[in-house]
DNA sequence: GCGACAG
DNA sequence: ATCTTGTCGC
């Protein structure tokens, strides 16, 4: 019968793609992002969804914004959720954005004055088969300044994990060094950065939404204590595996007792 | 058959 | 994403 079900859904989610590439705004647009030391800039965000061993259907959705410069948590939002979209490599985006959304949309009608100036996000912005990852998708759709940072390079556009890729990684020597990851059109889609002087693998920084790519880098170096950037790690780790737990918890326990009722 | 495939 | 312990090094 449909021996090729997720192919007509990749046609509409490819257009779905095109369409609102066209908002992505690849340029600086606060005042924090053009001064030296990102003065004005006091909130910066951080998203994620945390999954359990064999489960892709329940994750855990977390929203954290931290102080900057001092990284510290100022608020904190974890909910499960139950996925509907199946993951493809290339549409992230659709699994994922509708539950990050929500949990922005409601610490914009809670602690609207807790809203991070910007936003980073677990995956690749512009760095994307069709320049238009989960980091460009969250910004546009949020209309917050997005910042997408993979740990994995996709070979995308021309980009190979080859040996002149490995020997760009090798020259990195410190905390900040960075290389563009061009487009075989020429376009720089994003860089690889050496995020600090401990980790030898580099992050991968692509512009989400609302900033350039050279101060998506730089900012991204300033919030990294280790290879990934604090607001990222504190979403991943912080709550979510106790939020699971009670999650899973709470649907245990009912079925249970439910064997007294007979 | 083999490699790729953000999370 | 997650499965998994120890291990080598500063």
């Amino acid at each position: 019968m449909s021996a090729a079900p997720a192919e007509d859904l990749v046609k509409r989610w490819e257009s779905e793609q095109a369409r609102l590439r066209q908002e992505v705004v690849e340029e600086d647009t606060e005042d924090w992002q053009r001064s030296a030391d990102f003065s004005g800039l006091e909130r910066v965000g951080g998203v994620d969804l945390s999954f359990i061993k064999g489960d892709d259907v329940n994750a855990c959705a977390q929203l954290v914004v931290l102080s900057y410069p001092d990284l510290e948590v100022l608020y904190e939002d974890s909910q499960m959720v139950t996925l509907t979209a199946p993951y493809i490599a290339g549409f992230l985006a659709f699994r994922e954005t509708p539950f990050l959304l929500d949990a922005i949309q409601r610490l914009e009608k809670n602690q609207p004055e807790l809203l991070p100036q910007v936003v980073f996000v677990d995956g690749n912005g512009l760095f994307h088969y069709r320049e238009f990852g989960l980091a460009c998708h969250l910004g546009v759709l949020s209309g917050l300044p997005c910042v997408g940072v993979a740990k994995n390079l996709l070979q995308v556009q021309g980009v190979y994990k080859n040996d002149e890729h490995q020997s760009q990684i090798a020259a990195l020597q410190k905390g900040g060094d960075s290389f563009p990851l061009t487009a075989a059109s020429g376009k720089v889609l994003g860089k690889a950065l050496r995020s600090s002087d401990k980790s030898s693998k580099p992050v991968y920084v692509s512009i989400g939404h609302k900033i350039s790519v050279d101060t998506a880098v730089r900012l991204t170096h300033t919030c990294c204590r280790y290879r990934v950037p604090e607001p990222i790690r504190q979403s991943c780790a912080s709550s979510g595996p106790s939020v699971i737990i009670s999650w899973l918890k709470s649907i245990t326990l009912p079925s249970s007792s439910s064997s007294f009722t007979h």
